[in-house]
DNA sequence: TGTCAAACTCGACGGGTGTCGAATCAAGAA
DNA sequence: TTCTTGATTCGACACCCGTCGAGTTTGACA
């Protein structure tokens, strides 16, 4: 969030990644694949640990990858997924500098 | 995110902050107040910047403050706005363990 | 009291979103 | 080829969300 304000512009790409992460399936979705740290998470895993139906799962995914912040690989007949590191560091970094910088000031 | 995968409750509440951030408008308002570190920001001067209507913003606002992010003072005529840097610290460790945990096995 | 300005709430509209079952696609095994 | 399993896409449903205009509240000032 920095000193500058952001503009218009760059606010609708970073929204897109929020928008992402605010559902709680999603977020438990990214954060299994997360935690294997490097290592890939086969989607027949995921849904297992979730209720809800498969194709609510697999939309789920298309959008957490739609945004940018998972690649999935298919490998036989089934299908990996992992994290795009960068594409979360840029999300934190936003909230952190901002953070930061009223933070800074008490 | 982190080595242990999110509990379900935990993430619907997380999920609530980074669904608040999921609109280009909400970020944008978010980051005109973080950008005063650590001084409020009138609701006038909020919907200056913008080319929603009032209600409109007064709406982004009103989830912003639902979700914990920002709280709001009135004072005389005039209501000002301040962010809530725990809120966001929050949520951008919660990216950032994630990011990190991945980086790390690279 | 009455009036004015700032901000919020209300009601409604159009479009988007989460969810599912059924159908479809992809890849391996018989 | 046909069959079976994993994963996605499709179609539909109920619900939610961003937006606005109109009306309401709050506080300052005559």
């Amino acid at each position: 969030m920095v000193a500058e304000p952001l503009a218009e512009i760059d606010a609708v790409g970073l929204a897109k990644g929020f928008k992402a992460l605010g559902d709680p399936a999603r977020l438990r979705l990214l954060s299994m694949i997360a935690a294997r740290a490097g290592d890939e998470v086969c989607v027949c895993e995921l849904t297992d640990a979730f209720t809800q139906s498969g194709p609510t799962i697999s939309h789920h995914l298309k959008v957490l990858r739609d945004a940018g912040l998972v690649t999935s690989e298919r490998r036989g007949s089934w299908v990996y997924y992992r994290v795009v590191p960068s594409a979360l560091a840029a999300l934190s970094k936003l909230l952190d500098t901002s953070a930061m910088a009223v933070a800074a000031e008490a």
